[in-house]
RNA sequence: GCGGGUGUGGCGGAAUGGCAGACGCGCUUGACUUAGGAUCAAGUACCGAGAGGUGUGGAGGUUCAAGUCCUCUCACCCGCACCA
């Protein structure tokens, strides 16, 4: 018997299906569609077993749904802009371009070797021309739609990076890809206005039952939706009011003082002129130059200066000071608050800090009314107290009625706020897509036309870590002309963040060749949205949150028939080696071109969709992996000692009068039928599908003496084997499948379907229990009635010596399972 | 602090409220072999000689029956983190 040898056998497949363009596939109106998407890697140059798992995972998915009757879209390509490219060119001297499509051909190669359903054809890279110029055109109609604006706001910069970072991109405090200590800056910069669809990407969080809980609830508290009312007061002694926002305007006669951001425009007007002035401008210097880890974090201590200044109170004529604290943020809300200490935390322990007063004015059975021997801030539900005419109301009827007097008495209104903030854009890097506007010394800020997209990055550029955009240096490329008036010109020379192009590439795919529009909106018509999006859970907010945001906005632009990208989503989680994730710095880094080399895609492919369910951490084995050889081995042997005999359209697919045993055959055969369909289908439980065809494969082992006896069972068997495990492992199955006598590609045979009858079963083996306790196992017919079972049980030998001193209290039955004697 | 998740043999992991540990790894024994790190066969949660008993992080509870449902609790992981 020839050995099996993955290696000719997986590069013989892989031939063949490009050659037959297996997988290439355009838009059939009478066949159901299925988009299956795999979220595109970055290309470092190889890649790891996070992308082979998230790879094999929605091959698995496309190769079930193809068999099933689906015309399948499952596109790949590159996330092909961003800094690594560029870091590269700065050590190394290599420009980003070659860097990256070095990299680009070498993944796309060890990609090649995996055996993926892919339609190559459709191949995209973000750092394209061709596909550059509709990002820089997703920008232009962001501009016309006024989402895309210009401000200088103080901006997240990373020292490593040497550019601004969206707020999406900072952790802790520091920046998400180098973990330099992020700095704020002052910078003009440029935002997508994400805001404006702050309610709708919160609310149609609902329509996506196919989504996990856990990436909406993420969603969900990023968005950060809060209801409360804004209000203004007068300032003692000055034109200026105050503004605040805030969430428990119930609470409003238990304000005490009040708190401005340290960077307030207020503050510089409140403190001049005033005894403490030099105090309050250290203060703020202080503040200002405090990373925001270090001034936000929640164990940080509130610190605060009085300002000298008080404001009055709206709802009770009250003067309250007004306060400079480090707990109260500029960007959210008014950046100012009213501080209501005994019914807020923050506000509790500032006033205790610096002895402000305390008034109650919420009570309830579980709150001491009284301030002086509060401990900690009563947050919860009660009536109002001390609140003039709202006294007795509930913090509800409270809230309502408070927001009804002050719009009334036009002091304030109800308000929504979110947590949400504008997408800053702008990066100040070369290997980006260039922002396609001119500044004109005599038009102003002008956009690029469309006809002149795209905006090309030039290629002589030098790479120095200047904190500018090496754009900033190449004199061809920022200076040109002003649309408008024909004068000289200066381009902006700040690129996009690589977000904006990961937003839209899924359109692209359906029609990627496209050269007058981002894409063909028949064909997008036609495969949008994807069905089914298979990535890390790292992509949970940033990216998932942006591609909603893009898909959205051209819903609303008359772009695209969908108003959400992803219809269903599949959150795999990492590869994982001696419990931690794999990396350069710990040294467990497994690489997939090694095991491949080793053991063939087929195996690690199987290794990898075996050893866990894809949602949850993937512990890496090499002994793991020598299983899935050994597997697979022992398929080969199976199937070509059969082969032979099975092959040829002679043995008939009659199935009447067969032994016990040869109907048990049929019987595993069918019910891994249903398994493995299921399996895949409704829960992607793909190792337990693939230890049904294990078993089916045991279980055909254990037939091996009746097997010349039973041929047509076999055949079956064998085929079906074949076919369930072929989406897992396709090029062995492929071999083996030309090896039983088809000529044609395996993949195009049907899934199989389950026969009904096959999985009636005569007898089946029931547990008899004594008060829940298994005491004997019983062979009995599959059709035995209630009736029937408890004959059966009380008759069974060892329930009646068991039960002999005992009263039998009650006997449960449930047909087909077990019977339970209930004694006293 | 808030939100979410996970805890099951030596390991990865299975179990619509109905036989805990499927399947695989590892290990043990045997067969075939000059040999075995190949292959085949048998075994493998724990205690116990056995009958039997005990077992799904811990403590309670519901139920004829709980890994699964409820209450409390512990550990680890992830997300957010002064959002007024």
């Amino acid at each position: 018997m020839e050995r099996y040898d993955f290696k000719v056998i997986e590069e013989k497949w892989q031939k063949y299906w490009s050659q037959e363009n297996m997988f290439r596939v355009s838009e059939e109106p009478g066949k159901p569609k299925y988009y299956n998407l795999e979220m595109f890697p970055y290309p470092s140059g190889n890649l790891h077993m996070g992308h082979v798992r998230n790879y094999a995972i929605g091959d698995v998915v496309a190769r079930f749904k193809s068999m099933s009757g689906y015309n399948v879209l499952h596109p790949m390509g590159w996330d092909a802009f961003g800094l690594p490219a560029e870091n590269a060119a700065l050590h190394n001297g290599i420009h980003p371009a070659v860097w990256t499509h070095a990299n680009i051909d070498n993944m796309r190669r060890q990609l090649k070797t995996m055996g993926i359903t892919y339609d190559w054809d459709r191949e995209v890279a973000t750092c394209k021309p061709d596909y550059y110029k509709f990002t820089q055109w997703m920008f232009l109609k962001l501009y016309e739609n006024n989402l895309a604006y210009k401000k200088k706001a103080a901006v997240n910069w990373c020292p490593g990076c040497q550019t601004v970072l969206a707020n999406e991109q900072v952790v802790e405090g520091a920046c998400e890809r180098c973990e330099s200590s992020v700095e704020k800056k002052q910078l003009e910069q440029w935002f997508f206005k994400i805001t404006d669809y702050a309610q709708r990407l919160l609310d149609d969080l609902e329509k996506l039952p196919g989504w996990p809980e856990k990436v909406k609830i993420m969603q969900k508290n990023w968005i950060g939706r809060s209801e409360g009312c804004q209000f203004s007061l007068a300032i003692e002694g000055s034109e200026e009011t105050l503004t605040v926002y805030t969430t428990r305007p119930d609470t409003v006669f238990g304000v005490t003082y009040m708190v401005l951001a340290p960077e307030h425009p207020l503050v510089e007007t409140l403190a001049a002129g005033k005894p403490q002035e030099h105090e309050i401008k250290d203060f703020v210097k202080r503040m200002k130059g405090t990373s925001d880890i270090a001034r936000t974090a929640t164990d940080v201590e509130k610190e605060g200066i009085f300002t000298g200044a008080y404001a009055i109170n709206p709802m009770n004529g009250e003067r309250v000071p007004i306060w400079i604290a480090n707990y109260v943020l500029l960007e959210y809300g008014t950046g100012a608050i009213m501080a209501v200490p005994a019914h807020d935390q923050r506000d509790f322990e500032f006033a205790r800090k610096y002895d402000i007063p305390i008034r109650v004015v919420i009570k309830s059975e579980d709150s001491p009314a009284e301030a002086s021997t509060m401990t900690e801030a009563y947050t919860g539900d009660g009536c109002l107290i001390n609140s003039a005419s709202f006294d007795g109301l509930s913090v509800n009827d409270g809230k309502k009625k408070v927001n009804e007097y002050m719009k009334a008495n036009g002091i304030g209104e109800a308000t929504i706020n979110f947590r949400l903030r504008d997408w800053l854009i702008s990066r100040q890097r070369y290997w980006g897509a260039p922002i396609p506007i001119v500044y004109c010394p005599d038009c102003g800020m002008v956009t690029v036309p469309e006809k002149d997209l795209p905006v090309l990055l030039p290629e002589d550029v030098e790479f120095k870590p200047s904190g500018e955009s090496p754009l900033n240096y190449v004199e061809s490329f920022y200076s040109t002309t002003c649309p408008c008036c024909g004068g000289p010109a200066r381009r902006e020379t700040d690129t996009m963040d690589t977000f904006v192009c990961s937003s839209w590439y899924f359109d692209r795919y359906c029609s990627p060749k496209v050269a007058d529009t981002p894409f063909n909106r028949e064909a997008a018509d036609y495969w949008m949205p994807v069905d089914q999006y298979i990535g890390g859970v790292e992509h949970a907010i940033l990216h998932l949150m942006y591609a909603r945001f893009f898909t959205k906005f051209l819903y609303d632009i008359n772009m695209l028939s969908c108003e959400e990208p992803f219809t269903n989503l599949l959150t795999q989680g990492m590869v994982l080696k001696d419990g931690s994730k794999m990396s350069k710095s710990k040294g467990n880094v497994v690489s997939p071109e090694d095991i491949i080399n080793t053991y063939g895609a087929d195996t690690a492919r199987l290794f990898i969709l075996f050893a866990s369910p894809p949602e949850r951490d993937l512990e890496w084995s090499d002994q793991g992996v020598e299983g899935a050889y050994r597997f697979l081995n022992r398929v080969w042997r199976q199937v070509l000692e059969y082969s032979d005999k099975i092959k040829g359209g002679d043995i008939p697919k009659d199935y009447g009068n067969l032994s016990s045993e040869a109907r048990a055959m049929r019987y595993k055969t069918h019910y891994t039928i249903k398994k493995v369909s299921e399996d895949i289908e409704e829960r992607f439980n793909f190792n337990t599908a693939i230890s049904a065809i294990m078993e089916l494969s045991n279980t055909l082992n254990g037939f091996k003496n009746f097997a010349s006896d039973n041929l047509p069972v076999v055949k079956e068997v064998v085929e079906t084997m074949l076919i369930l495990l072929s989406p897992f492992s396709p090029h062995i199955c492929e071999e083996l499948w030309q090896a039983c006598g088809y000529n044609q590609s395996i993949y195009l045979t049907p899934w199989p379907v389950y026969e009904q009858e096959a999985l009636k079963q005569d007898e089946v083996e029931i547990v008899l229990q004594i008060s829940g306790k298994v005491r004997d196992r019983l062979t009995v017919p599959a059709d035995a009635s209630e009736e029937a079972l408890r004959e059966i049980a009380l008759n069974s030998e060892k329930i009646r010596e068991l039960t002999k001193y005992k009263n039998i209290v009650k006997i449960i039955i449930v047909p087909g399972k077990l019977v339970n004697v209930v004694t006293k």
